[in-house]
DNA sequence: ATACTTGCAAATGATTTGCCAGTGT
DNA sequence: ACACTGGCAAATCATTTGCAAGTAT
């Protein structure tokens, strides 16, 4: 096989695009793996790996679930696509943008809202200044109450 | 059995003060019981289930894991116990102080760093004016590099 | 004596791995 | 043809639950 690129290699603008970067780095297009990418398009945000085996509609599974482990992984180390963990539950896929993204979710419903590594800057600043550590909420998103969630808290 | 109380109730001084407490909310002092409480003294910071099980010294399980997981809950439950999850791996389990705590988390060591809920709250503020989230380092801690696992990074 | 507890086994949920048959190229 | 893939079953990891036997009070 040809050496895998681990940084991004570009923002895929269509499922097509993917398969043929696939082709391109000596994958084959299989139809389980045409099917992750398609429904990763169609998804337009962060998915369980079990929601991407059921093809969205929640139906009977289409795609075997090692299966699409397997291929998220390989799409992740190509750089098309990333996943996070939002506290409990499954992890989270979605396609891999040019721009690093960050994330808050919300502990009791599950919302996720997504930041720039820009408006967080001044936080990762006080952390670094503050603990030395450089924090990242990429993979770990912050988590808390979102707005609606907090007012129901009251 | 007696009502179960949400609210910590008290700093625990030690196994003995937690020990009395279980008994005067109807709940029975066993061995495991008492192992459970006693490990969670000897290990001075957040521990695994498994940990806290196989007694600290890393030897042979002392006391059931499932017995470890039922206890930490009515533990936690008293008010006595607390846990978070620091990135991948299992949760760690600790005694719970009187004033809330918040963690930071190294990615790669698995080093955890305390916060007070006050110096943080600089950066709940900034969250909460730009994304109205009411973010909490208590469940789920930032995730990062610690300045060690950072300089080796680069 | 009785209800609370335990150990052990089996079940869950998320994810990974072994294997061999199937298929892109 | 041949290496890459997929499906399926089994294995892992962390945690939970069912149950019958054991024990604190």
């Amino acid at each position: 096989m040809t050496a895998a690129c681990a940084a991004p290699i570009l923002t895929a603008r269509s499922p097509e695009a993917v398969l043929n970067l696939l082709r391109g780095n000596g994958m084959r297009v299989s139809t389980a793996r045409r099917a992750v990418v398609t429904t990763l398009f169609a998804a337009g945000g962060p998915v369980s790996a079990e929601q991407i085996a059921a093809g969205l509609d929640g139906s009977r599974l289409e795609v075997d679930l090692a299966s699409v482990y397997r291929n998220l992984e390989k799409l992740e180390q190509l750089g098309v696509v990333r996943h996070f963990h939002a506290g409990h539950g499954p992890g989270r896929y979605e396609l891999a943008g040019e721009h690093e993204r960050e994330y808050l979710a919300c502990d009791r419903c599950g919302a996720v809202v997504e930041a720039s590594p820009e408006e967080l800057e001044p936080i990762r600043e006080e952390i670094r200044k503050r603990f030395g550590y450089e924090v990242r909420f990429t993979h770990f998103p912050m988590v808390g109450l979102c707005a609606g969630c907090g007012e129901a808290d009251l």
